[in-house]
DNA sequence: TGCAAATATGTGTATATATGTATATAAGAA
DNA sequence: TTCTTATATACATATATACACATATTTGCA
């Protein structure tokens, strides 16, 4: 396994919109897979197999407390990733982006 | 479209090794398509269709002068995102990048 | 014009990924 | 133990991706 194949995947993690906005969502307040189910409008399949690509990539950390199972960012340095990303895709899209940001969505 | 699916495809644009490769070529040194293809050993294709993901990305720019194309990076800003990613991942597997770092490709 | 070099694209195939539906597992409550 | 809630996994399927090999396209040159 090179550092390469390791990036690779590291980035394959994030190409997902469903894992992007899942990532948004945990940004300020940890959360359990049925509230993330509830606020993404995914079914929880879909929530679980996504968060468990995240925590296989080392980008979450879960953790159970009676039934419920509790999820985290590792570390929130994959914000800045995100904030960086958005930059560089800023330059190629900018007007669509700047449609979005305004809320258009 | 919205702002995490174009995030999720400027991610995925990254989730190749090759690609990977290929952005590490280019870091110092712009190149044409037929010395990238030999520098990485894959087939002139393969070569031609990962830089073509990643022009399509907004990651890279490329430039026909006379028989060859010439590609560069458009936004060195790109490496950062690398390095970021390359210290996330650290963490996760400590021991596996320590070896490969020491150069036990 | 004809040829060779550099690059891009078409085609087939194997593999990976995403997703819905159904089901299994785990844990607390009655 | 039985029921309910929360979560994970199995299965089937549709779609996407990577790749090798063959071929088309573009350009410079004889």
């Amino acid at each position: 396994m090179e550092i390469n194949e390791l990036q690779a995947e590291f980035f394959r993690a994030l190409s997902s919109p469903v894992r992007i906005k899942i990532l948004n969502a945990l940004k300020d307040n940890n959360s359990c897979v049925c509230d993330l189910t509830k606020l993404l409008g995914e079914t929880q399949p879909q929530v679980s197999r996504h968060l468990s690509a995240l925590k296989s990539a080392g980008i979450l950390a879960a953790e159970r407390t009676g039934k419920k199972t509790c999820h985290r960012i590792k570390n929130k340095d994959v914000f800045k990733l995100m904030e960086l990303s958005l930059s560089l895709i800023r330059d190629k899209n900018k007007k669509i982006l700047n449609a979005l940001e305004k809320g258009e969505e």
